[in-house]
DNA sequence: TCCCAGGGACCGT
DNA sequence: ACGGTCCATGGG
């Protein structure tokens, strides 16, 4: 028996039917290729038979593309509709994304050309936590080896999930979870070098309260939201913007690091800018799909080199 | 061996 | 507000 999550009117729809989760719909923009590759998660991964694996909130989940759609389920238990609906926000599902990609396209040719290269791409709408301590690995890091150290933290100090073929799944940790370690115990262990101090201090922070999405929510304007999150050890410019972006706080982020400057450069044309310059520039561009034309376009640059 | 990776902290000026 | 330097780690 089938239970209907939402249904739109260009015919969309998702449902439950079996404790798999599903959407189905003609024209519904979603690769989980580029959306799990374009650089905004690092727990996603491809398997030889085509489908993806991947912790979310605490879950294993195996998604499959079809015709029309995909189909997402709980590779340890069965998806109930508080999940389903969970789904739906984390995939972004009620933005329109025709609407949003016409007009980032509008903007200018090259941007044009970015969203028809990275179409399917979707802003996940991920967990703030692991987002903030994810992105705080990142500086300075390629993405392969920020991948490998979230897989050691996890493993480290994560909540274990199961094991399914000899492979055993964690659970991004709890801020609680990383105190239990010390900085150089999470140094050595998951091969995060420098940034061990960071992420410690940081987790401290949401331990005690200090942080909490709620606090970031409350902040009112994208500003104060973006200063609240510079203040995090091992948080700058660049990873305040992943922050504020990947965990939906603001879509209109555009976060400059070396890539974009790349892009900006050859693409643009706009050489000898600072990092804030640039920032400035695109966001008037884009406005408040500044966030998404950024995706589009750092998958674009990194796909032409 | 050097350079780079979705940079940031800390120091000078 | 700027510019330089150092920071672990691993792959090319």
């Amino acid at each position: 028996m089938e239970q209907t999550v939402f249904t739109r009117k260009d015919g969309t729809k998702a449902y439950l039917k079996d404790g798999v989760f599903t959407v189905e719909g003609d024209d519904l923009l979603f690769s989980a290729y580029k959306t799990f590759d374009c650089g905004q998660c690092f727990r996603w991964e491809r398997l030889p038979d085509g489908s993806f694996e991947g912790v979310v909130r605490g879950r294993v989940l195996s998604l499959r593309e079809n015709e029309n759609g995909f189909s997402v389920s709980d590779v340890f238990a069965s998806c109930d509709v508080h999940f389903a609906e969970f789904l739906v926000n984390y995939f972004d599902l009620q933005t329109d994304y025709s609407r949003c990609n016409s007009i980032i396209s509008r903007a200018d040719a090259v941007a044009a050309k970015a969203v028809d290269t990275g179409l399917g791409i979707r802003l996940l709408r991920q967990e703030l936590f692991e987002t903030v301590i994810s992105f705080i690995i990142s500086a300075n890091n390629n993405i392969p080896r920020i991948k490998k150290c979230i897989a050691r933290l996890c493993a480290l100090c994560g909540e274990k999930l199961g094991t399914r073929y000899g492979k055993d799944y964690y659970a991004f940790p709890e801020p609680e979870s990383i105190l239990a370690f010390s900085p150089d115990e999470i140094q050595e262990l998951a091969g995060v070098g420098y940034r061990a101090p960071f992420i410690r201090q940081t987790a401290s922070l949401f331990a005690e309260g200090t942080y909490s999405l709620k606090k970031l929510l409350d902040c009112g304007s994208p500003e104060s939201l973006k200063k609240a999150v510079l203040a995090l050890p091992g948080v700058g410019e660049k990873v305040a913007g992943c922050v504020t972006l990947f965990a939906c706080l603001d879509r209109g982020a555009f976060p400059v690091d070396v890539w974009v400057e790349r892009m900006c450069r050859e693409l643009y044309g706009l050489d000898g800018l600072t990092r804030p310059a640039l920032e400035k520039e695109m966001k008037s561009r884009f406005g408040e799909n500044s966030g998404l034309a950024q995706q589009y376009l750092f998958y674009y640059i990194r796909a032409i080199h």
